[in-house]
RNA sequence: GCCGAGGUGGCAGAAUGGUUAAUGCGACGGACUGCAGAUCCGUUUCCUGGGGGUUCGAUUCCCUCCCUCGGCUCCA
């Protein structure tokens, strides 16, 4: 196991990680509440922690990683209300789109998504453990969190009881006995999916499920806890309350994990602002790897700015940059035979085998990522003189080269796969043996247009030497 | 107001108590090309919010001010 350290929010210091029962890793990432299309804002935390997960595989640790999936809570009720829709059967087919979103975009860590709704009885267990511990009181159907009991509460984020009150948003609910308690179980409102419970029918409130299926897959006490910077308060703070105050052990979470926001021209993209940009969407026009690459080339605690236009067109050069070197060795290895007519200079061949190192290294101190993506470039830039002499290389030379982008590959998610399969192969064929007839007898106007057909219809064409060279797009045009 | 994260080149965005402050995008020049594109090579020395302080030396550490973003019970 490599040792790595990361920036601990309740601390708010950067430690050396220790597992609790090493090599297990329990993690728990906050997912969605799944109740209308997905925005890349949320593709940025699937795609932090995604990464954060494949590192510490890579490094020898065993990571059980878990994401819930808050299918039932007010958004979810209003929105199938509004569309006449069962909330369940709502959350259930978006919860699916953001399950499609996420094989596109090769988040394939996570190893269980439980939705709140397979949790109940758990659920159910904590609030009576809460309410038999005297944190939790019930009142008219309701059961709140008394939070005056739970003088930790803040600590995470570095609020004080206090200073909540003023705050103008408290809710002022007449059932509850302080303005700062919150909710863990909520009576029953008609038409509303409901649950049986000790306190008359309800259903389980916003921080509740997320403590009940952690005691409960992971343990009174855990690893890695991952969320937005947005959720620090008030809900992972919640969190710590209901588990510590039911399990009576702490602290609850040894890491607290928080991804900066993702910005929409200096404004965090968030559905109740208005100005999310679609995943789905943005996939389909820039591909996965591309918004991988976006993504992590910001360190993953700072704010992220995106701008229209600009920010994914940017990424998109900047990444076919490191992408093309990497795929030009994978296909030279593929042919290459055990030795070479070259062989690289010694100089090189060292620079490639430290450099897997450096990255890992780079990645151990608190998920350098962008960091690791500045020497990949670097690397580009030493095999440069490299690329148009690969196949003089044998497999053991190739195998350098390709090395940091496996490494890559493996632990950010890129560059990977072959160009899409395409069936226009012998009409591009077709055009450019007309092309070249064209330029054979010195008509470039014609050569040209047919060029530029091709360049419309997606087909790069490119001269080199004297034979011509073309490749179908890995992605629709966008 | 309180809590937290930040202010670095044309832009994005790293790092560091010490020779020329990464990397990418863009731009420019060269090679190659019928031209282009792609690719390769090179250039882009005058960039660390303002003001104090500590130090032989600060962009880095301390104080202060200004500004931006996030949170302050909807949020990834």
């Amino acid at each position: 196991m490599r040792p790595f350290e990361v920036y601990d929010t309740l601390s708010r210091s950067t430690r050396r990680f220790q597992p609790i029962t090493p090599p297990k890793v329990g993690m728990f990432v906050c997912g969605l509440t799944p109740y209308d299309d997905a925005h890349i804002g949320h593709g940025r935390f699937a795609v932090v922690f995604d990464m954060v997960a494949r590192a510490l595989r890579r490094w020898g640790y065993r990571v059980f990683y878990v994401q819930n999936v808050t299918n039932v809570e007010d958004k979810v009720i209003r929105r199938g209300a509004e569309l006449g829709v069962d909330p369940l059967k709502l959350s259930d087919r978006y919860f699916r789109a953001w399950r499609d979103a996420m094989d596109r975009l090769g988040v394939l860590s996570v190893n269980y998504y439980p939705h709140a709704t397979d949790y109940l009885p758990e659920i159910l267990e904590q609030v009576r453990t809460l309410v038999d511990r005297g944190r939790a009181y019930a009142s008219e159907g309701s059961v709140y969190y008394s939070v005056a009991g739970f003088p930790a509460y803040g600590e995470l984020s570095g609020q004080r009881t206090e200073a909540l009150r003023p705050g103008a948003r408290l809710e002022l609910d007449a059932s509850k006995r302080a303005p700062e308690d919150f909710v863990l179980w909520k009576a029953a409102t008609p038409g509303e999916p409901s649950w049986e419970s000790p306190w008359g029918p309800g259903r389980p409130g916003w921080h509740i499920e997320d403590t009940a299926i952690t005691v409960r897959l992971l343990g009174a006490r855990y690893d890695i806890h991952g969320g937005g910077v947005d959720l620090k308060f008030p809900h992972h703070e919640a969190e710590i309350a209901q588990a510590e105050g039911a399990t009576g052990q702490s602290p609850l979470v040894n890491y607290w994990m928080h991804n900066g926001m993702l910005t929409l021209h200096g404004e965090k993209m968030a559905k109740s602002v208005g100005n999310v940009v679609g995943l789905a969407e943005t996939l389909d026009a820039f591909g996965p790897e591309v918004l991988r690459f976006f993504y992590l080339n910001a360190h993953y605690r700072s704010p992220l700015d995106f701008v229209a236009g600009k920010s994914l067109e940017e990424a998109r050069e900047a990444f076919a940059t490191l992408a093309k070197p990497a795929e030009a060795i994978r296909v030279a290895f593929g042919r290459a035979g055990e030795t070479g007519t070259a062989a690289l200079p010694d100089g090189l061949r060292r620079e490639g085998e430290a450099l897997v190192e450096r990255l890992d290294a780079t990645l151990a101190e608190d998920f350098r990522t962008r960091e690791a993506i500045a020497l990949l470039f670097s690397w580009g830039r030493s095999v440069g003189p490299w690329l148009e002499r690969l196949d003089e290389l044998g497999s053991a030379d190739l195998a350098i080269l390709a090395a940091p982008y496996d490494w890559a590959t493996e632990v950010l998610g890129f560059p990977s796969g072959p160009p899409a399969a395409t069936d226009v192969g012998p009409v591009v064929e077709a055009a450019l043996a007309a092309r070249a007839r064209a330029r054979a007898r010195g008509d470039f106007a014609e050569a040209d247009r047919i060029r530029e057909d091709l360049t419309a219809a997606g087909v790069a064409v490119e001269d080199r030497g004297g034979s011509t060279r073309w490749s179908a797009p890995r992605r629709p045009p966008s």
